[in-house]
DNA sequence: GGTATCTGTAATCTCCGTAGTCACAGTCAG
DNA sequence: CTGACTGTGACTACGGAGATTACAGATACC
């Protein structure tokens, strides 16, 4: 139907391995308390990070996660199109309208093509902000506290 | 959690009461048969929009619904906001995160605000279509099949 | 005035995605 | 070998959306 919090989430979560980037690897139970939620739910998140090439995971005993690239290089964007399935934002008919009405034959469509190019307008300003932004913008609220 | 279909619906059936705007009312049940969804439901997503200003009911026998206001005064986006409770597109966290962790205290108000940016942007590309725009274009596929 | 045709709305049902949870196999350090 | 991780399948709980039923109120028309 819509957009799931996996997006927040998945934030959330990259921005904190960008923050503990120098403590070494970070289990999904570390991370899991941050969000306050549960390791299984973080891995799966973090498992669509990983096969998008944004995260990599480490197996076995002191095993954990970390960035597979810089901070500064991966977007609100790159996260969102990971973590989200390729449905669009703005959904069009719940079943198809009639095909022996004008506007039933051809709504459809149109409304397809026109929410994508919104929905493009709204990925390119997720594109304009980074984990690297996230994390300096969290530290700055914190000192301003 | 997202949005619903309701503004697919919606842009639909404006559309449709623009299409037949020399023949006069038309019925909940009409514009139920071009969407092929319930008569209940239509008035629903129509009682929005008459909240709006959008559209006009007439109750009783050979009563039915048009246009308030002229096709191209009407934008996707006014429909949008008619239709749509204000939960924004771009959910954050499914539950608040951890009060203790500098991440959780920040994470957030930030995603709320730039999801919000993202939002704004999704919706001025909404905001330049209107219903006569739709209407033409959807003429425009018949002629051209 | 009676009747048929509409809108307006509450109540209820089903369906489906999401988050959360449990269970357990696989992997690896010490 | 043991303990600490990841990786997944299966299941439950919950909530929102759309569909449906039911019925009250309004109005045109005979």
């Amino acid at each position: 139907m819509g957009v799931s919090s996996r997006t927040a989430a998945a934030v959330h979560a990259l921005t904190f391995l960008a923050h503990r980037h120098d403590e070494g690897l970070q289990s999904s139970a570390t991370i899991a308390e941050s969000l306050e939620s549960n390791p299984v739910v973080v891995r799966r998140v973090l498992g669509l990070l990983r096969e998008a090439g944004i995260v990599t995971a480490t197996e076995g005993a002191g095993g954990g996660w970390r960035l597979a690239r810089p901070a500064d290089s991966i977007t609100l964007l790159d996260v969102f199109t990971s973590v989200e399935d390729d449905t669009p934002v703005l959904p069009t008919h719940a079943h198809p309208p009639s095909r022996s009405c004008v506007i039933g034959r051809h709504m459809e469509s149109y409304l397809a093509e026109e929410f994508a190019a919104a929905q493009r307008a709204l990925a390119d300003r997720l594109a304009t902000r980074t984990i690297a932004d996230t994390l300096r913008e969290v530290r700055r609220r914190e000192a301003a506290s």
